[in-house]
RNA sequence: UCCCCAGUAGCUCAGUUGGUCAGAGCAUCCGACUGUUAAUCGGAGGGUCGUAGGUUCAAGUCCUACCUGGGGAGCCA
């Protein structure tokens, strides 16, 4: 005898005066005496279930009155109309099976917790609704960045993890690798994602990247995930209108997508709606102007500071750009500005409501002498980056690309306080469990 | 690495100038209830107050060190 057709429970509404199966976790037993409710989670949805005593055998009250908050269960009953029950529907219920029981110390509880708690039960903090909302919009913001690029045809460039010491010069993951010497776990694709530039004309990569920053803040992790697009011919300006084009995409891709999601986030979307191209945009003479004139100290040749990036979006709404920093104060890869050689050819995306910079590009330096000048300056390794030079040798092309923090992206979208809710196991430099 | 804050029941926290200070809510367990929405009501169990020293007649409370965590700086996405 087979139990009577299985749905999925966003599915039932299409089943209503059906008799069906669902099957999925409890999230909470409200018990009235005779008349009894389940409510249960199955990834799609949520529905109340309705246990009447004297309408079911005792067997299967007996197995209810057993039930455990996260127990696994199968449940049959019939699908009916009820405004009174959230999802619009529930299940008049006439079979339980206790598929997997749940002791009654299951430790989190629809109440408010710590983070660190919270943390340690990432596993299971993951089955509430919140955890939900965010990892579908983080999915459709991956899927967004997908699309984005495949109707632009641009490729996707897969780059490896394990390197050379070759990149930025920011904390290194290192491990042995046979008879290599040390590897390092990636921070950045770029330099590889330039030389499939001059194959393949438009690509990027996307894939985690890792910092081991001892850095202990909202806005940090050791391991997330960046996307790195790298464009032959493109020119700085051509750099941040690509830019702002892809961050509007995936803001109106969300808002036309995922509004529910981000009502069970509690996101107010008015923000987002008005993130559309362009954005605005300050060089960072004038950044420097704007930061002193609202109280900063930071004087002309300093990289902003978190306090600078504050208050430069103080009242903005919409991302904005800062570019043309000093050389000083970024990566030797990074284009001389022909109109001031002090400063280079970059940007810095800002996200408004403080989730600091999303964005970090350039053009690239395609002089090869001016490359290897700025290489002995900074006094890194020559022959690291013989590929990367070969690359200037071998029909040097102007080219500009930059990386999307995907989780900085999303805890902006999502309106999150902290960027460890966005992925699903976050990595902080004390925190490599679960 | 530096600065600030916190650590009391399974969870979230209260605990006044050192002296009934071992407390509450939630959770759990037992009981009541035929439409609950974080149900409600009654009852019960549950703590080496982060660790180690010190001051004191007396320390959850004051001092020192350490540990753990949180937030921030730096660095970056």
């Amino acid at each position: 005898m087979s139990d009577p057709l299985f749905v999925r429970i966003a599915d039932l509404p299409a089943h209503a005066g059906e008799t069906v199966t669902i099957r999925g976790w409890v999230t909470h037993v409200r018990s009235s005496g005779k008349v009894a409710f389940a409510v249960i989670r199955d990834g799609t949805g949520v529905c109340q279930t309705v246990f009447v005593k004297n309408q079911l055998p005792p067997d299967v009250w007996e197995r209810f009155a057993a039930l455990t908050t996260e127990a696994s269960v199968s449940i049959v009953g019939a699908v009916r109309a009820e405004p009174r029950s959230p999802g619009g529907v529930e299940l008049g219920v006439a079979d339980l099976v206790i598929v997997g029981p749940s002791p009654a110390d299951y430790p989190i509880q629809p109440k408010e917790h710590g983070i660190d708690f919270l943390l340690d039960n990432r596993h299971l903090w993951l089955r509430s609704p919140r955890q939900r909302a965010i990892a579908i919009i983080r999915n459709e913001i991956e899927q967004a960045i997908h699309d984005f690029f495949y109707e632009r045809g641009f490729l996707r460039v897969d780059t490896p993890i394990l390197t050379a010491a070759i990149g930025e010069r920011s904390g290194l993951f290192a491990t042995e690798y046979f008879d290599e010497g040390n590897a390092y776990l990636a921070q950045t694709g770029q330099l590889y994602g330039e030389a499939a530039a001059a194959a393949f004309g438009k690509i990027y990569t996307f894939g985690p990247t890792f910092r081991a920053e001892k850095s202990k803040t909202r806005r940090h992790l050791t391991e997330f995930w960046m996307i790195e697009p790298e464009v032959a011919w493109n020119d700085s300006e051509a750099n941040m209108l690509l830019q702002e084009e892809l961050v509007s995409y995936l803001v109106q891709r969300v808002l036309e997508r995922r509004r529910a999601e981000l009502s069970e986030l509690e996101r107010d979307v008015t923000k987002l709606e008005s993130v559309k191209a362009p954005f605005d945009r300050l060089n960072y003479t004038d950044a420097i102007a704007l930061v002193q004139a609202r109280g900063s100290t930071t004087q002309w040749g300093e990289d902003l500071g978190a306090e600078d990036e504050a208050l430069i979006v103080r009242d903005a709404t919409r991302p904005v750009f800062v570019f043309n920093y000093p050389k000083t104060a970024k990566a030797f890869y990074m284009k001389e500005n022909p109109d001031d050689p002090r400063t280079v050819l970059c940007d810095d995306l800002l996200a408004p409501e403080g989730f600091g910079e999303m964005i970090g590009g350039s053009q690239r330096e395609d002089d090869y002498d001016k490359l290897v000048a700025r290489i002995k300056e900074e006094g890194l390794p020559m022959d690291a980056y013989g590929w990367y030079l070969d690359l200037r040798r071998y029909g040097t092309f102007p080219h500009a690309g930059f990386g999307l923090g995907l989780e900085r992206t999303v805890a902006w979208i999502c309106g999150l306080q902290h960027i460890r809710e966005v992925i699903a196991f976050p990595r902080m430099m004390n925190r490599l469990r679960p």
